[in-house]
DNA sequence: GCAAAAGTGTTAAGCTTACACCCATGA
DNA sequence: TCATGGGTGTAAGCTTAACACTTTTGC
């Protein structure tokens, strides 16, 4: 037994990721959760996530997490806070570093994996009762989502190559908890010089967004993050186009 | 000397807090670093930090360290990041959680704590070189207080009470690395509604900002940051005010 | 007296905001 | 045919940026 454990000469806490999902549908935003399959909080919804390896940083933690999950491999993923209350968890005194993911929901397969009963998309502002101080994670992930949104361009994420306009408005609309009106917000967008309408015939060929269900087809646009960080590294400017 | 181990089933990193922290003298930006008195690393400079103990968050335990290390109490201190290199620390795997703190260098009194041979300030870039990846933790450090600045009035933490316009604009200039015009800046600053003229009297009464050694006198300003704190509650903004 | 810090206003350009009607499409 | 989503332009108000000379003070 005494053979199988790890010794050390002072204690040491246990080191989990835990990764806030959050997927855009083109309507709404969303947050994946998995359903506990074992003890403590079984059958609790929580943030996918698990115990970090040796051989692994955070990041690779959270990744494998990702993917152990759900197949999928090329997302944004960012730290973006360590939750350490020493009784968070009932075991053992465990601090997790909490990641933020954005994701295409389409592009995701959920699929319950090893210590998962059950995986499942939620709208994030009707989430079941969490396990942890989940809540806590999750609260503060979409505040923090809120400040980097206004610093940095990640609402493309959250998109496919090409878009409508109006998704990207929604997504600004939601995360800001406000209205824009649509033709200034176009014209800021179009004027920030990293948003290009695409050729229609282009746009075909990307498969792109689904379609509404009603009303006239729209113009499709792209992000055009080569040349974003081009002029983000050549420092030409001193403030960030994107803030709505 | 088993008795006196922690063992547990699956192996468990280290983990520490690093502090990076931040003096400003009313002209430059410093860096408070500590020259190490012990292996590994003995006699090179270092942030201050140390490792965690169980019965204290990472927030307790930065701020145990920089009482340990300087009796200074009542700082900004903000965690900015995870760095989890496994090789980062050639003992064994240690995962260090940075903070960032924001102090009045006039209020700080350096002392060197136990394992520190020595401890002084350094000009934010002239930096001598540093033990394990403590260059990494300051890059990014830096880079979060640019971006922390742009969306929290955390210059604000780097003065005292009471201070002289002049001095707020050399904290945004040398954090945003650029210059502005003193008077756009002091009526943009003004403009806001948290930046307040004080009554001269009032003013000699903190034993406001140390005095230049030439030039005429400057009037002194406050930060209101009780009716920041209310506006900010009560959501009655949507852009940051102090973006610079 | 001279060097350094700080006081003081105006204008032009650019950006932001508010606002309404018509068209295409699918149900 | 109607409900939905999308296309389109302009004017007023506000914010920003650029700009120079004078006063006070300590050395």
């Amino acid at each position: 037994m005494m053979s199988e454990m790890y010794s050390y000469k002072y204690p040491h806490p246990a080191v989990t990721t835990d990764c806030v999902i959050f997927g855009f549908d083109g309507s709404t935003i969303n947050i994946l959760l998995v359903e506990r399959g074992i003890e403590p909080y079984r059958g609790s919804w929580a943030l996918p996530g698990g115990f970090l390896k040796m051989d692994e940083t955070v990041e690779e933690g959270a990744l494998r997490e990702l993917r152990e999950e759900t197949g999928v491999s090329k997302v944004f993923l960012e730290q973006f806070h360590v939750f350490s209350d020493v009784k968070r968890d009932p075991r053992e005194r465990v601090l997790t570093v909490a990641f933020l993911a954005l994701v295409r929901k389409s592009d995701y397969h959920v699929i319950a994996g090893d210590d998962a009963a059950n995986a499942q998309w939620f709208e994030w502002d009707e989430l079941p009762p969490l396990a942890f101080d989940h809540s806590d994670i999750i609260k503060l992930a979409k505040k923090s989502l809120q400040q980097k949104l206004r610093i940095q361009p990640i609402a493309f994420k959250l998109l496919n190559n090409v878009f409508r306009m109006s998704e990207l408005q929604r997504i600004y609309e939601i995360i800001h908890e406000t209205t824009y009106d649509r033709r200034n917000f176009a014209r800021k967008m179009v004027a920030s010089g990293f948003v290009n309408e695409e050729a229609a015939d282009n746009a075909m060929s990307f498969s792109a967004a689904e379609k509404p269900t009603r009303g006239r087809a729209a113009t499709l646009f792209s992000f055009d993050e080569e040349k974003f960080e081009k002029t983000l590294s050549s420092q030409e400017w001193r403030k960030f186009p994107f803030d709505f």
